[in-house]
DNA sequence: CGAGTTCAAATCTCGCCGTCCCGACCATCT
DNA sequence: AGATGGTCGGGACGGCGAGATTTGAACTCG
């Protein structure tokens, strides 16, 4: 899902965005604690990116996963718990400073991190199957 | 959940038993592939001890996480596939082969995928959160 | 045989999950 | 100022998914 990159977003823009129809969006907030947008002095809603992407959560769990709105909003609940528990992982830690170790270190580096990357996604497609398989290239050049 | 211990259950005592009404038995088993007891000449049904289990995860999707009965069926689709694949995949592919690499290309090339498989993860977590973290082991080497 | 259990299938009910419609408010353009 | 167009909240409405009930026949067991 590609969008423009702005700081804010009007309702009829995310619905575009999302797919999720406006009025669907505005019965969703009244469901989803964790969804409750920035609103102007006149009470428009402002969506932020942080938003958009708890919709595509949304979004997915009730459709994709086959959730119940109750179901789902327990999810989220946990999920928005465990975020806070546990800040973004891996990503960041994965680029810092690699091209200065040697090569040996670095394969071994590498390794590691792949194989905690498998152990996760072993986890995530266990509890979360409905997902569109990445074609998995064979790197056996 | 305690109940007598015996090969085989008639549909009212497994109603008894896991609080599901006859009725709904005969529905769910219309709805979920994974849920077929054992009949009798006759038509009746013979539920056995992994049948009740299998009703028991239903309910609990259905009740308790707040599925709706497609995301339940797929659930146990999954779960059942899962438990027939027990023997742990990924892993010994990566392992395959790999202390022979030792080109700086194949180094870039792993380090590409691994990236791509980051993303997945991203997108992964950001449909489907609610999960059990793998503990991060911090092999620190 | 008669009481109880089970069956499949049809029909009914109810609540979830939106959907539609409304008058009002606000910002921008002419 | 007036017109246009997006947004607001709220209430009435509706489809359908998930079960509940009913019907009537077949089977089982004493």
């Amino acid at each position: 899902m590609e969008y423009p990159s702005k700081l804010y977003y009007s309702i009829s823009e995310v619905a575009e965005i999302t797919g999720v129809k406006a009025h669907v969006l505005r019965y969703w907030e009244s469901e989803f604690p964790t969804l409750s947008p920035k609103k102007t002095r006149a009470g428009a809603r402002r969506y932020r990116q942080k938003d958009i992407q708890e919709i595509e959560a949304i979004k997915s769990l009730l459709y994709n996963q086959g959730f119940k709105i109750a179901g789902a909003r327990k999810q989220r609940r946990e999920a928005r718990k465990a975020e806070a528990d546990q800040p973004a992982p891996a990503a960041p830690q994965l680029a810092m400073g690699f091209d200065r170790m040697d090569n040996a270190e670095r394969l071994a580096h590498v390794r590691r991190e792949l194989q905690e990357v498998l152990g996760l996604i072993q986890a995530l497609r266990l509890a979360a199957p409905a997902v569109a398989k990445p074609k998995a290239k064979k790197a056996e050049g």
